[in-house]
DNA sequence: ACCTAAATTAGAACTTGACC
DNA sequence: GGTCAAGTTCTAATTTAGGT
């Protein structure tokens, strides 16, 4: 039996920086709607904080994660679970309780574009989960690389709102030099595959999601990076991205953002350049997943203030369907 | 190293205005 | 109306930047 060598990142990045940061997203969310847009999504961030119909909340009512990898077995899901927590040099110990856990129904959730729905019943915006994920892999190609680290970080906060984990890619890791991430820390019995993996990718997310609700996923270079290399690694286990993942890039939005700054030279738009753009320290070493998280989250909350998105306007025009990804979506100039 | 989208560049096609 | 130059628009090709 495989044990997993993940964890959910509450012991690197403390409890109270969490809701911090989640918190002042959220309340520039509604500072944004209030200077701007109106009350709209005022209401999107109450839903954000005291939940649908003041039932939800997210450390009270969300479901706890199994990460004991068990294959594809699901029933495996359903019992209490022992988690190794481990993080660079340390490892720790802690219980999570699963019982009674929820199996999301992924596969019959029927493939609607809900994006136009959404800027027109801006309610379906309490829907949503937005979280912040990255990926670190062996190198660029998807075909020939695989995925060996990915962490997720739930911008709601509260209790396991991160989630990351070392992935086996049953090879050995060639840029080691980029990340940190060496053949040795992987290609152990006790790293989950991908193939086990995903099926806790799954519980994790669903945990996180609200009845009925999407997923946004928010990646930095998603739509030439991290989605179609998820897209690939899902369809080598034979598994579909499930159909209420929306994806969001934030690589465009820095675009726009810069450009709006008037800068004659295009200013550097990479994850390190806007931490810097933004003064956003670094917590950790650049290029672990969880690093790059964090700091994505606090540039994500940056972008969305800077162009003055609410949910629904950031669903409407910067999402993306993971079947969108490849297909050429250039503009013609019309001017 | 690979792949994608955005940005840039170059050239063709078209429009407009001046002049005879 | 015919011609030309200048300006504008459009398209395709190329370059750049971003992710590991």
């Amino acid at each position: 039996m495989r044990r997993a060598a993940m964890c959910f990142s509450l012991s690197q990045f403390p409890r109270c920086s969490v809701h911090t940061l989640t918190n002042s997203w959220w309340q520039s969310f509604h500072h944004i709607s209030r200077i701007g847009r109106g009350s709209i999504s005022s209401k999107v961030l109450a839903s954000g904080k005291h939940g649908l119909n003041g039932r939800y909340n997210s450390t009270e009512n969300r479901q706890a994660l199994p990460t004991k990898a068990e294959g594809k077995n699901k029933a495996a899901f359903s019992r209490k679970t022992t988690i190794r927590h481990e993080i660079l040099d340390e490892t720790t110990t802690s219980k999570v309780d699963i019982y009674n856990s929820e199996v999301t129904e992924i596969g019959c959730t029927k493939y609607v574009d809900i994006r136009q729905t959404i800027a027109e019943n801006k309610d379906l915006a309490k829907l949503m989960t937005i979280i912040i994920f990255d990926i670190e892999t062996t190198g660029f190609s998807r075909e020939h690389e695989r995925i060996i680290e990915i962490a997720l970080r739930d911008l709601h906060g509260g209790e396991n709102s991160t989630f990351q984990t070392l992935v086996n890619p049953g090879r050995s890791v060639p840029n080691s030099h980029i990340h940190g991430i060496t053949t040795g820390m992987v290609n152990r019995p006790d790293v989950p595959r991908m193939g086990d993996l995903i099926p806790i990718l799954l519980r994790y997310v669903g945990s996180r999601q609200k009845p009925g609700g999407y997923v946004v996923l928010v990646a930095h270079n998603a739509r030439g990076f991290d989605v179609p290399f998820l897209i690939k690694e899902f369809s080598r286990c034979s598994f579909d991205i499930p159909p209420n993942w929306l994806f969001v890039d934030t690589l465009p939005l820095a675009r726009e953002v810069m450009k709006s700054g008037g800068a004659k030279v295009p200013p550097k738009v990479s994850l390190q350049a806007l931490g810097q753009h933004y003064g956003i320290p670094l917590v950790g070493s650049a290029h672990r997943a969880m690093v790059d998280v964090h700091m994505l989250s606090a540039v994500f909350q940056r972008l969305t203030f800077d162009l003055k998105l609410t949910i629904p306007s950031l669903i409407e025009g910067h999402s993306f369907w993971p079947s969108e990804v490849g297909s050429s979506k250039k503009k013609k100039n019309t001017a």
